[in-house]
DNA sequence: CTGAAAGCGCTTACAG
DNA sequence: CTGAAAGCGCTTACAG
């Protein structure tokens, strides 16, 4: 660290010419001969000359930083959306810095603003809500950036999301299939898109079996664990309680099972239960979670993709949504029971994809 | 994006005063009359100045970047580490890059050329192995960085870490006193500390109480659900198969119990299970894992701390080490029947923390 | 308290 | 194919 560092002009001097055929020889300028580049190189490896990427990035305006905004890094969900990212990024030659918000307005504003202070070239957020000024403020201005997993209102952006309405559907079809009338959902609050589009999901395939929609299996919180374990303790004490739980998420699910379990009930036999995400969790032989599969490592993929796309392309309009379609995993936290007690005839035409499977990442 | 952006220069010429003035006004230099000062900010506020952080670093040499290396940014452990470390950076003005190396290293060396290159000021490692050339490379060069969670060989360098011998040596300690003499251990490989460590652990605990170790009973792989899974199968094939596994982590853990139930045997009264890191997973009512408790949040936090002083105090030597004692949290998965059964005095002296805790976070 | 000068280490744009 | 000039937007160090 002592020492000055090693530059371009250091090399022009012991080679003899001038620093301007040095940056060529770095570049790969072809406006080279290949017997100066080569005695430049040669020269470079010899004093291990590293080009100084702060200046580079201040006369570029480049700076090959993506700024990643999650709620929650240590979130499973999003540490693996994160992996996603992070790969392509490296394989496209971008480095990723990252930040939490917690769902806060406040720390989106902070942090946005502490990664411009860094210099990002563009940003991937994967935890907005409905409304979100900061980032509505960045797309007014042009500043290159993708949504993930969740959506802004409108459609003025490019965005890589899950169809949450359908996988939704589906799950909840799935349990009326197999016999379930008392459905309850435990889900995200309405100012994110995952938990409003999970939400109408549900009550749209509530509603295409003529079951009647009520309030009173509905509960919104932040998608946490905590959420699914009050929510639960709670349905669990009504007096019409619900035969099956829609957790809005495989984090609100494990809070069901904390609840379940702490009461000495069972699952699927004293209630059904089914999430949403796929984590790892879900997938474990003790519990078996039925849920819907994200593919969040591919979102994340697309999702750098997309950006790098736009920034080299230096476009100006949103021609990038990509919608996933969600694919059920079904196992058996939902059980068959019902259906074999009522002969519903409703079950023939559930389709299943895979019962118990196990897939190990 | 189009218009030309706002420099001090700019700003200057609109206050007449000289750029160098404007700088002080944005820097908070005492050595500039409050009045002109705010007529300065004021202006910077009506243009929505803001400073150019690319130049900023450039001049000042400093990039407020951290860069961390770990095997695996989607596995919880190190996402929940991440999360202790991006709470610090943040709060301390600092930007977090990641990268994932999955252990291998050739991606350890790019990556850390790539974020040498991206201009970092410190690196953060939480997977080295025990030997790792571009790490004590940088050591050698002293160039600011911090160990976390693993170990390189000697003491050059700082560190925070687990007492993972004695965390190891606890939980095999308490399957003993329960009363569990075939003892199996599924771990890391011996070239991470970790791995090392805690077979270190588990080998003392049995040589301590007289049990003969065995070979037969150690299995090592990377730290994986797939190594717990394929490990179990092995284990419970055997002739004079354990009585109780020892996962050397709770992914571990986890696949030892996919393996489990796969076969249709039941935990603890088959087989007992205890894990290691104490994530979500073995805190679920359903999973109730016996584990050692890391503070991986924790872990992360002193890291930075330790960085920035280690940086902004520009010390050259090692003094900070700090090492973390670990917490046995004591479940339902290692069971209590054999201790009934057998009625072992050893029981006695084992001190029960917390049974069945359920610590949501 | 204020400013003119110099420079950080590169690249861009132009001239030969 | 090579080079001299200019400049990116700041800060450091010095002079008033």
């Amino acid at each position: 660290m002592g020492q000055k560092r090693v530059t371009i002009r250091d090399i022009a001097k012991m080679a003899k010419v001038s620093h301007m055929t040095v940056s060529r020889a770095l570049n790969n300028d072809p406006r080279i001969r290949e017997e100066t580049k080569k005695r430049i190189l040669e020269l470079v490896d010899k004093l291990n000359y590293r080009p100084d990427a702060r200046a580079r990035t201040f006369v570029s305006k480049k700076s090959n930083l993506i700024g990643l905004v999650v709620s929650d890094i240590s979130n499973p969900f999003y540490a693996e959306l994160a992996r996603g990212i992070e790969d392509k990024a490296h394989e496209e030659g971008y480095n990723v810095i990252f930040c939490s918000t917690d769902n806060k307005p406040e720390r989106m504003e902070t942090y946005v603003h502490l990664m411009m202070d860094a210099g990002v070239d563009a940003f991937i957020f994967a935890s907005t809500r409905i409304r979100e000024p900061v980032v509505e403020k960045l797309i007014d201005e042009r500043f290159p950036l993708v949504l993930v997993n969740r959506r802004l209102r409108g459609e003025a952006f490019n965005y890589v999301v899950l169809n949450n309405i359908r996988g939704a559907y589906e799950i909840t079809e799935h349990l009326i299939n197999l016999g379930y009338r008392r459905i309850a959902i435990i889900t995200g609050t309405s100012n994110m898109s995952t938990g409003l589009d999970r939400l109408k999901g549900y009550q749209q395939a509530l509603k295409d079996s003529r079951i009647e929609f009520s309030e009173n299996y509905v509960i919104q919180g932040p998608f946490t664990r905590g959420t699914g374990y009050e929510g639960t303790k709670h349905l669990l004490t009504m007096k019409n309680r619900p035969e099956a739980i829609f957790g809005g998420n495989d984090y609100i699910a494990m809070g069901v099972i904390d609840a379940v379990e702490e009461l000495g009930l069972h699952i699927p036999e004293d209630i059904a239960l089914v999430g949403f995400d796929d984590t790892e969790f879900a997938s474990n032989q003790r519990i078996r979670l039925t849920t819907v599969s994200q593919r969040k490592y591919e979102m994340g993929n697309l999702g750098v993709q997309i950006l790098i796309d736009y920034i080299e392309r230096k476009e100006t309009d949103y021609t990038h949504k990509i919608i996933l379609e969600p694919r059920l995993i079904i196992r058996e936290s939902c059980g068959q029971k019902l259906r074999e007690k009522r002969k519903n005839k409703l079950t023939r035409g559930s389709k299943v994809e895979s019962f118990s499977s196990f897939d190990r990442t």
